[in-house]
RNA sequence: UGACCCAUGGUGUAACGGUAGCACUACAGAUUUUGGUUCUGUCUGUUAAGGUUCGAAUCCUUAUGGGUCAACCA
């Protein structure tokens, strides 16, 4: 197979290294911050470490990047670890920042004594003011002369707890001058009195971000630091500081982080919708989560070839919702077990059905998959059907039900609707139709030709069930772009909850984790949270596309 | 009014100096016991202006547009 895909830019990366003999072969991680859930734009970074390691034979660490005990906490590292797997990857090491607490402490040690590092007393303000502005360089203070004696002692005390939270920070000493703020005496490690979820009280001094990321990587010797486009401007001091510690020298390279139509994704905003209310929680089914969209009903195989898809570059980008269901119905077309389900009921009565009579109707689980079989559906003279399948004046594009029409009724008979009744308001209560003996399905010889066909359950053996269906979080493409505050743009109408849903007999057996296709309506599973052996509730995944309702747009 | 990053159809992404392709979306049709699936077809694109070259989406220059950077967050 001479399959040609083209390479993203990263992978053209890794081939040179690797043709040049820079690796014998590649490492990376995937390094996130247990300070919150997992969300399909970590599913596109997760995809692209594991996957490149997966490709060129190489291995990939899980990192936990906990260097701020405050925000993080395990709950999240063992929702993150679950993700992962449940994504399909599995790292080589799981490792944590925290873990090179003590050689990271050396490394600052280091730098004191080769005079590029200081304790500065300064407060945030004095030291955010001496940074200058983007447009005018930096001045160095006093601080900065301290002697290395002085600075080692210090630094000693710090970590032995004789100062309060704020009162001193180490800097690294580069260049205050330089157009990269970046690189004006970072902060390396600040005082921070909390309890951390791992070291617990063992530290009081915390290396910040730049002082632990690209020394964990080079710790543990990642060939390629695969990170997102607003760490650009950290790279020179991730080189420099790599430079100086005179340590293996790992290589960072940034990618556009993905953004996705009608959501917003950043872990702040996310955490907001959670803490004021506006969804139930981290894997609400609305959310961008993983968690989420695993609890709505995706796949791990159609989040994975989504990620495939959108490609890795390094400009801004935007993806369209519709891509990401795409994939979805894609994967669930081929898996889902077909059932039927109405979830807006309207009464059918077939006036010449045998009264009280059952039968038993074969309907397959699913055309694509012809090996998974038959079953049973109980069929009789009352039936629940959709509300907006029938119509009582059709036009001629109309397939499904109206006064004189004919339909299928999916895998049993064709009716002739002959009729209907209203109640005072003018509402329809009951479709009346005769059905045609001969049409059954599977033997049909009544040369009938039905147009449409409609879905239906028994309504005497019809099973009462709540189907919650959702629509996107926001009303607006990009939440985040707009003016004001994001959530001035969440769509009221995200989540409509159907009480009073019929669903055939053979979806009691609906397991957490099973995909059903509701003939007709679209994907739905049985939601983890709300569902249990006395009220069945199902998520809808995603719709069916529908033809006919952008026909009638028109 | 500094530095850095980016610019290809509606969206995303290829083309690595030699015919602008693929996917999604949209539209049209065929098939269909799901107005689903499948199949066929159609529309829409190199930000602009110069330059180098036999030849430029690709290289150079400038402009324009978008993004990022002044947390003791990551």
């Amino acid at each position: 197979m001479s399959e040609e895909k083209s390479l993203n830019f990263i992978e053209e990366i890794i081939e040179a290294d690797l043709a040049a003999g820079k690796h014998k072969s590649i490492l990376t991680r995937f390094p996130p911050e247990p300070n919150g859930y997992l969300h399909i734009g970590h599913a596109k970074s997760i995809c692209l470490n594991f996957g490149l390691a997966l490709k060129y034979g190489g291995a990939t660490n899980l990192r936990f990047d906990d260097t701020n005990p405050v925000t993080e906490d395990t709950e999240y590292v063992d929702s993150i670890k679950g993700d992962v797997q449940w994504l399909g990857f599995q790292w080589a090491n799981e490792f944590y920042a925290s873990d090179y607490f003590e050689q990271l402490y050396a490394f600052a040690v280091k730098l004191i004594e080769k005079g590029l590092a200081y304790v500065d007393d300064s407060t945030s303000e004095e030291i955010a003011t001496q940074k200058g502005t983007p447009t005018q360089p930096g001045v160095r203070n006093q601080y900065a002369e301290r002697s290395e004696a002085e600075n080692l002692q210090i630094f000693a005390d710090m970590r032995a707890g004789k100062y309060a939270d704020g009162s001193k920070v180490l800097r690294a000493k580069v260049d205050m001058a330089s157009p990269n703020m970046l690189l004006r005496d970072p902060i390396i490690y600040r005082i921070k009195h909390a309890h951390h979820h791992r070291t617990g009280d063992a530290w009081c001094i915390y290396p910040m971000y730049d002082f632990a990321h690209g020394q964990s990587d080079s710790i543990e010797g990642i060939t390629h630091s695969i990170c997102t486009l607003e760490f650009i401007p950290h790279r020179a001091l991730y080189d420099w500081l790599i430079e100086q510690l005179e340590i293996f020298p790992s290589h960072q390279y940034e990618f556009a982080r993905l953004n996705m139509t009608y959501t917003v994704m950043s872990k702040r905003k996310l955490l907001q919708m959670v803490n004021e209310g506006h969804v139930e929680s981290w894997d609400d089914p609305r959310m961008p989560t993983i968690s989420g969209m695993r609890r709505r009903g995706y796949t791990p195989k159609s989040i994975r070839d989504f990620c495939d898809r959108i490609g890795v570059a390094k400009r801004e980008n935007l993806i369209d919702l519709s891509l990401l269901e795409f994939f979805v119905r894609e994967d669930l077309n081929k898996t889902a077990l077909r059932r039927m389900a109405v979830l807006d009921p309207l009464a059918l009565e077939i006036t010449n059905y045998p009264e009280g009579q059952v039968d038993m109707m074969q309907s397959e689980n699913n055309p694509e998959m012809p090996e998974t079989g038959e079953r049973e559906i109980p069929f009789s003279g009352t039936l629940w059907i959709e509300r907006e399948d029938f119509m009582e004046e059709a036009s001629k594009k109309w397939f499904r039900l109206a006064p004189g029409s004919v339909v299928r009724l999916k895998s049993a008979y064709i009716v002739r609707c002959t009729g209907f009744e209203k109640d005072a308001d003018g509402r329809v209560t009951k479709v009346l139709a005769e059905y045609i003996p001969e049409s059954r399905s599977g033997s049909d010889t009544s040369g009938v030709h039905a147009k449409g066909t409609i879905h239906w359950i028994s309504a005497a053996h019809a099973v009462q069930a709540e189907v919650r269906l959702y629509d996107r979080l926001f009303k607006v493409e990009n939440p985040a772009a707009e003016e004001g505050d994001f959530k001035s743009y969440i769509n009221p109408d995200s989540l409509q909850v159907i009480e009073n849903a019929y669903i055939e007999p053979a979806l009691t057996a609906a397991k957490v984790g099973d995909h059903f296709q509701f003939i007709r309506k679209g994907y739905f599973t049985l939601d983890a949270v709300h569902s249990n052996a006395s009220k069945l509730v199902f998520n809808r995944t995603v719709t069916l596309k529908d033809n006919w309702a952008k026909e009638q747009k028109k």
